[in-house]
DNA sequence: ATCCAGCTTGGTCAACCGTCCAAGACGCTG
DNA sequence: CAGCGTCTTGGACGGTTGACCAAGCTGGAT
């Protein structure tokens, strides 16, 4: 193998550990899963990290991260209220349909952490994450069409991302895309009723 | 060991991969460790169940029964449309915090059930069962209040069951309730603004 | 040229896993 | 009591896993 530092080592095992688990799953992804998927010899992977929980770890905050970064990307510019609503819930299912494996490699890795002693916290940082940036989303949206929402916006964000997160998980299981998308069009009808004249 | 029939020494094996799976994760629940929380020598396992994951199935639809079976009877009988979907929903909730790991392994099942090669169709059948279980809610809770849905009622049982799917989730992970309770008050509302008068 | 920190590799280890089996013990039937 | 289906048990097998290590290699600094 051609020479290469243990830092670009770690990026090309978390990248290579993440399309295990897409491809087979959290469980299947194993030291030597991973280092076969990058194409490295097994010692490699214990060179550059310490244990198989600190690449879960990295990849979890890294998930993390990049979801937060598009969940806040999704925020329209233009338009009323509604039109950005249905644009960013649209553009949120996009993501969905496009790449199932992400989100359900996504559950996994919450439910993983969950049970991990010592990982709790991390489950509770990636939802913290999804939580605020919601926030952000609504308040944006509120600011910039007039607007204030009827309910806290802690807990607007919440529902939000509560149906998305079932929505998601559902149709992960039955693949019933006409009926997820009504549920998409009837929760941003919702939201928008949420919302009322600035006083 | 005393003499037992193989059938009842199923159900045990059952029951304490129950308990396992609620204590450690499913992942966790190894053939080993069943027959230890059992108090069973090893041998059993494989006398009673040809493999660990025809147990597993066992548990899988044994639990989507027992949890479909007590959503339908959250279903109040008396009072207006209002109060019997606050009621029903406060029962959901109850249930919840009552016994987080039951709906903690729900989740880890349908994972693993979506990767396991012919477990699909179990996670299909679970889904397929709440489903059907909450239509049922929301049609009878229409027909005795003498009200129909301004919604089909398919789209609607789902929104609702994503709903306490995500809200669920959510608390499993950060365990806010006072939120977790806004978001189903907040839902019982969405709710009864999707009912009309019978024409 | 020498040196050395950093990288590479294959093999090895103990632990754990699902599964299987031989040999025996039990208890009902004829 | 003899026979036989059913249950019981401890041990064993092959495979997988996370982790570790000794030995060697590489390439830039001195």
């Amino acid at each position: 193998m051609s020479r290469m530092a243990a830092k670009d080592r770690r990026e090309e095992l978390i990248a290579a550990a993440f399309r295990v688990m897409i491809r087979e799953g959290v469980t299947k992804a194993t030291t030597r899963a991973i280092v076969n998927e990058a194409k490295m010899p097994l010692g490699v992977f214990h060179y550059c990290f310490n244990s198989r929980e600190e690449l879960l770890q990295e990849v979890i905050t890294r998930f993390t991260d990049s979801w937060t970064e598009r969940v806040r990307k999704m925020s329209g510019t233009e338009g009323d209220l509604g039109s950005r609503v249905t644009k960013s819930l649209s553009a949120f299912w996009e993501s969905v349909e496009l790449s199932p494996g992400e989100h359900q490699v996504s559950y996994e890795l919450t439910h993983y952490a969950l049970r991990q002693a010592g990982f709790e916290e991390l489950a509770r940082r990636q939802y913290q994450h999804y939580l605020e940036a919601h926030q952000e989303l609504l308040t944006e949206a509120a600011e910039s069409t007039g607007i204030e929402w009827a309910v806290p916006i802690p807990v607007l964000a919440r529902y939000l991302n509560s149906v998305l997160d079932g929505v998601t998980l559902t149709w992960l299981v039955d693949r019933n895309s006409e009926h997820s998308r009504e549920i998409l069009r009837l929760t941003g009808e919702q939201l928008l009723s949420l919302a009322r004249e600035r006083h």
